[in-house]
DNA sequence: GGCCCGGTGGTATAAAGTAACGTTTCCGAA
DNA sequence: TTCGGAAACGTTACTTTATACCACCGGGCC
């Protein structure tokens, strides 16, 4: 397949989400100072790309998009900021697709870890409160005697708005 | 191919650890009958060394590891061997380590699918009951209005036996 | 100044996976 | 028994994803 896929959720005035993005780069800067980590123009311009696009998006997604902004890099310095921004969680990363989104924070509003929702449609990706699927992964985890350091629950299938019967 | 000569110090004793093997690649089989898919001599040979590893591992892995056995393959074939098997059910592709391992089938026994520990120093991965993991990501999906298609739970730690405290 | 260190730039290359196309093999129908 | 289509395989080339290596820059610190 190629990257031409359908359009992400609705018609949204730019006006509006240019105040989101703007936000979003707020709190991510807010998350950087209190790890006392750098948000430098590259993480910044990087975040900000991941940011604008309400889905997932690759590596090279990232790298060709800033380059047709004028930024040309190479894919190590794409990287590079991709790592620093999930050490500082304001990103997450898609294992089964090999892609990243700007997180959301839901934790920051249950106190609980999501699990991730991606649509193979439109790559939106959801998270929602997992709801008890990540103690139980620790019991089980403890039953067979295994120590867990990295959790992944990911479903990949169609969003609300992807799903046939719409449009 | 020579049989496997006698070797002064192995851990486990060779003869086992065939008859083993000899049994995984019969239920392969058995499982590409009930499909009614054809378990060719790529597939066999492929399987068998994803079984032999009792770990996982990666697609250019099994590739090396026939090449040093005689058969040289392009990765292509590898690939499609790895699709057949994933199709037949007798292997599982652990996505955040891109690579493969032979499935024990509890769900066989358990009636249920279950979630994947990979230990990130030996490679080996278990399987164990998910306990309702899966029915709650279901329920959390409907919840959500996301149809779910694959879903993937996998646990990144260390086993019992990789355990630091242990020797 | 001289030093360390985190971040960056650039080149090259590894690792993972796929497309395209032709050939062989299997298997059932005529 | 041969024919024909589908599935499997081989070969070549290629894309996508990710990292190694080394040099350099700029700020804090002695």
């Amino acid at each position: 397949m190629t990257e031409a896929q359908a359009k992400p959720n609705g018609p949204m005035p730019s006006a509006q989400m240019e105040r989101k993005l703007a936000k979003a780069v707020e709190r991510a800067q807010q998350a950087f100072m209190e790890k006392n980590l750098r948000f430098t123009q590259l993480r910044q311009d990087v975040f900000a790309e991941i940011a604008a696009t309400h889905a997932s998006i690759g590596a090279y997604d990232i790298l060709a998009r800033l380059a047709e902004k004028g930024t040309r890099l190479a894919p190590i310095s794409v990287y590079r900021a991709i790592d620093a921004l999930l050490e500082a969680g304001v990103i997450h990363r898609l294992e089964s697709k090999n892609a990243f989104f700007a997180c959301r924070r839901i934790e920051h509003r249950t106190g609980r870890r999501p699990i991730f929702l991606a649509c193979e449609n439109c790559n939106g990706v959801q998270e929602v409160d997992s709801d008890g699927i990540f103690e139980t992964i620790d019991r089980l985890s403890a039953a067979a005697s295994f120590q867990p350091r990295v959790k992944f629950v990911e479903v990949s299938g169609l969003c609300d708005a992807c799903r046939p019967g719409k449009d």
